[in-house]
DNA sequence: TTTATAATTGCAAATGATTTGCATTTGCAA
DNA sequence: TTGCAAATGCAAATCATTTGCAATTATAAA
């Protein structure tokens, strides 16, 4: 992998950054220093690499974290936050997948979407 | 809401088909007679009225199913096919998130990806 | 260090799924 | 049966994402 300046600073922000982005969060996170087009290229360049994960919530739009661990979410629907949620049952839904439905899995997602304990005190403010 | 000719087809549709379809395969199956646009506005209709939920899997589509009990899906990346995953430890996750992380929960998705025992002996026979 | 070259970039234009405007049609309540 | 809001078809628009191409750049070999 050639290591060039935009793929160095999308890695760098992922340093910092533990929750997932979109294309257009990370070109405006990087001041719009480099093309739009440049940014995606180089998200399916690491998701091919398996340096990065893709998922796409409830807005249709796709978002990459970098994988650490278990790596779930819970996307707080009206700040568009996000919060990790550090519960997994993965194995056990693997061994039962991989056991009875001799499926084998390539891939799993989970995550909640709701509203997180902050927004739900500007909820009552505000209602 | 008003029962139309198209809605009562998408919901006949989805009395014998428990997994997920996307717009384009209810287009199809309902033999290209309702415009593919009247399709879009009636899932999101069907979805706002909670009839119909909807996910979208790697291939970044959006699919429509009828949920009933817990709907978790195992998708085959080979063959695009849909299995039911019976098995869900949402109330553990939902406890676990409503009492130590104080969200309120209004969704969730789960699904895993993967290759069909079906398509594992296809893979052996072409590979 | 310079050079060769394949990989990466920027820009503009294309794509594909999904949405929308508008004139016409259709369910359903009165 | 009629009136009207809601739903439809069609064409055009939109939005996220991808792609073609010529110019640039990182890296490995000389």
């Amino acid at each position: 992998m050639k290591l060039t300046k935009t793929r160095r600073d999308i890695l760098k922000l992922y340093d910092e950054i533990d929750y997932p982005l979109n294309a257009e969060e990370i070109y405006n996170l990087l001041n719009r220093e480099y093309d739009l087009s440049t940014i995606y290229r180089n998200l399916n360049f690491f998701e091919k690499e398996n340096i990065l994960k893709s998922i796409v919530f409830s807005d249709k739009i796709t978002y990459y974290y970098k994988p650490k661990g278990h790596s779930h979410f819970i996307y707080c629907i009206r700040c568009k936050k996000f919060e990790s949620l550090n519960l997994c049952f993965e194995k056990q839904y693997r061994d039962y997948i991989e056991n009875n439905m001799h499926f084998k899995i390539t891939d799993h997602i989970l995550y909640f979407e709701g509203i997180c304990s902050e927004c739900q005190k500007e909820g009552d403010k505000n209602a």
